[in-house]
DNA sequence: GTTCCGTTTTTTTTT
DNA sequence: AAAACGGAAC
């Protein structure tokens, strides 16, 4: 027998071997949380490999850069080879690199900018202030998403959303104008072009025979047709996914992919992994207690060979200083008294805002913590300043980062600079930048003369830079610096926060930081295109959860349950279990069908816990400066009684009290 | 025309 | 508590 084989026949369970074997047609891997799914993907790609797969015709998809990346290495350890030209990437990454070969083919410049969540804000205001459409008392990220679900088939114009369709039609065309993309076109504008060219198609198909998307459950339909159109024909897709942990409908996964995979690939075979390695028979009865209460998934009986394990404490702390207090008392303890490693606990959280009490009490008790997720790095101000400069020279049409920029630091120009230059643009149909060369051109500048000179220093200094980033290979970092001592952003900082040196001081050092780690990026020896383009496109798609994985460990994990998909911990804390939180009101209020989202967010959490499980409810939170009354969340009444334990309080009276709140909640569901 | 200062609003999750 | 906006001061 084959050597690899009898390899993976120890080392996998009977389901797990036939998944991880089966390569030759489509195949649907239902694992359910805790059932070894990467390790069943890592051992498929390198069985694959062993059989004379070549690596080339392999593309494995994932969702985040961190996913993709812990593939890859989990392969090269195991098949001790280097995997250069094995393709893992997530589906946006892999968009831009359809995008950067063939986007001409569509119109766009292959320079485009790619625009986010706050680049497109910039924009709709920008558009609605031309079009005067008054955005007063509007949410503006619930119309983007109208547009992004419009765009994307997730919904159709009706009466009531009619008054944004103009808005939206200006909006794209500044896109185009711009040479920019956002994400959603990261998808669409690959499908438009494989159905256009059917050429480029068949190029992608000729190349890639053997598929496999991770985290099928939360794919999108776009993202779904993007990878039939590519394996259709070869028809070796392998999906795995666990229904039950889908929590992206509002992304616009759609579970109902995997009733589509089922009709178009109809010979697939399917298979479920059923045995959990994680948690104990406590955590797994708690959560198959709570995820049996969500309607329309596939069914399956989670089973652990493990023993019970310890009760799921439960805590009613009186306020949220006081959980987060008694959290950072608990990691104490479990750390000197049960010699469990601060890497190995999590304290999860519904929303980003709920970090800020606990990462209060952390740096009070000077416990070591990492926060994964809440504002990137390439978030700050600081650094959104300078990657502007650099997509300004990289794609000259981007508007969003010329207007960023423009007075960054400031240069006399204001409102009104902006305003007549902007009368030009949409006059010539061009871009600002377009207009501001063609107003330095023309015989009659409608200008003033001192803004005229101003603006000529500033389009001498882009062509410069521009030129200096563009032509020298491997200098981009000191090209960079250079820039920031031109502009004399250190001036700038200090005159943005005159009362706040240190603040200054520490925007200052993100910058140098920024600085590195391109200078870290483009000396990298794997890395053989060290360009512009290519750096802002990888940054662009940077999420948070994946900056620099600095090694030092040895702290506490703090992150939104959201971020803590895929991972696991000997000790989990769940914070602020309280109805509104978990499940979170926006989103009942939105659509009350929206529980069964959130009870798998809860199934989630519960079963990232190995051990030992903490759930706090607290009676009063502040909400936005607010003392607010709390109730604790239904779905804690769904965990079978007899496995979680009161938290026992330091005052007697307490404890009554506690008890009592926990038959009100039993009380409360009895009514439903 | 630009900058500064006081007022208002905000917090669901993210590629 | 911080950011974003709008009106008054320069």
């Amino acid at each position: 027998m084959h050597e690899f084989e009898q390899h993976l026949r120890q080392e996998l369970n009977p389901q797990q071997y036939k998944a991880a074997t089966t390569f030759e047609r489509p195949l649907m891997i239902v694992a359910g949380a805790g059932s070894g799914k990467t390790r069943v993907i890592t051992y498929r790609i390198a069985y694959m490999l062993s059989r004379g797969i070549p690596q080339n015709q392999i593309l494995a998809l994932t969702f985040t850069n961190k996913a993709a990346r812990e593939m890859r290495n989990r392969i090269a350890e195991l098949t001790g080879r280097k995997l250069r030209q094995l393709t893992i990437s997530t589906f946006h990454a892999f968009g831009v690199r359809v995008l950067r070969d063939a986007i001409v083919e569509l119109g766009y410049r292959d320079n485009f900018s790619i625009y986010d969540t706050v680049d497109q804000l910039a924009l709709l205001k920008e558009t609605a202030r031309e079009l005067h459409f008054s955005l007063d008392g509007e949410d503006l990220k619930a119309i983007l998403t109208l547009f992004s679900d419009i765009r994307t088939g997730r919904r159709e114009w009706t009466d009531e959303s009619d008054r944004y369709r103009e808005l939206f039609n200006e909006f794209r065309k500044h896109l185009r104008v711009y040479n920019a993309v956002d994400f959603d076109d990261l998808i669409l504008l690959p499908i438009e072009l494989f159905r256009a060219r059917t050429d480029i198609l068949d190029r992608y198909r000729d190349r890639f025979r053997y598929f496999l998307v991770d985290e099928f459950q939360d794919t999108s339909k776009d993202q779904y047709t993007f990878i039939h159109l590519l394996s259709s024909e070869s028809r070796n897709l392998c999906v795995v996914g666990d229904d039950d942990q889908s929590i992206y409908s509002w992304r616009g996964a759609d579970y109902r992919n995997l009733l589509q995979f089922e009709r178009d690939y109809p010979e697939q075979t399917q298979i479920t992994l059923e045995q959990n390695y994680r948690s104990t028979t406590t955590i797994l009865e708690a959560a198959n207690g709570v995820i049996r209460n969500n309607t329309n998934r596939k069914e399956k009986k989670l089973w652990t060979g493990e023993e019970s394990g310890r009760p799921i404490e439960l805590f009613y702390p009186d306020n949220e200083r006081l959980e987060a207090a008694f959290i950072a008392e608990r990691i104490r303890t479990l750390a000197l008294r049960e010699r469990i490693r601060y890497e190995e606990m999590c304290v999860l959280i519904r929303t980003n805002s709920l970090s800020r009490s606990i990462e209060e009490a952390f740096l009070a008790e000077n416990l070591p913590y990492r926060m994964t997720g809440g504002t990137s790095f390439f978030d700050r101000r600081e650094i959104r300043d300078l990657v502007s400069y650099m997509r300004l020279m990289a794609n000259q049409d981007d508007d969003m980062s010329l207007l960023r920029i423009l007075n960054t630091p400031r240069r006399g120009f204001g409102r009104k600079t902006v305003e007549v230059l902007d009368r030009i643009a949409r006059a010539g149909r061009c871009s600002l930048y377009s207009a501001i060369v063609q107003a330095l051109h023309a015989a009659d500048s409608p200008l003033p003369r001192r803004v005229t000179v101003d603006l000529e220093a500033f389009v001498e200094l882009i062509h410069e830079f521009r030129d200096r980033l563009l032509k020298n290979r491997r200098d981009m970092a000191n090209t960079l610096a250079a820039l920031i001592e031109r502009i004399d952003y250190w001036q700038h900082l200090v005159s943005e926060h005159p009362t706040n040196e240190k603040l200054a001081r520490w925007k200052y050092r993100n910058i140098e930081l920024f600085c590195e780690s391109l200078g870290k990026w483009e000396r990298h020896p794997d890395n053989l295109e060290p360009t512009l383009f290519n750096y802002l496109n990888r940054i662009s798609l940077q999420s948070r959860d994946d900056e620099e994985d600095s090694e030092d460990s040895g702290r506490v994990n703090l992150m939104t349950i959201h971020a803590a998909k895929g991972l696991e911990f000997r000790v989990v804390f769940l914070v602020g279990c309280e109805d509104g939180i978990l499940p979170h009101k926006r989103a009942l209020e939105e659509d009350p069908a929206n529980v069964e989202e959130e009870r798998r967010l809860f199934y989630v959490a519960l079963t990232r816990a190995m051990e030992k499980l903490y759930l706090t409810s607290c009676r009063e939170r502040s909400i936005m400066r607010e003392i607010v009354a709390c109730s604790p969340s239904p779905f804690l009444g769904e965990i079978p009684h007899s496995l979680v334990e009161m938290h026992e309080p330091e005052e007697p009276v307490e404890q009554a009290e506690a008890r009592d709140y926990f038959s009100l909640i039993r009380a409360k569901l009895g009514q439903q």
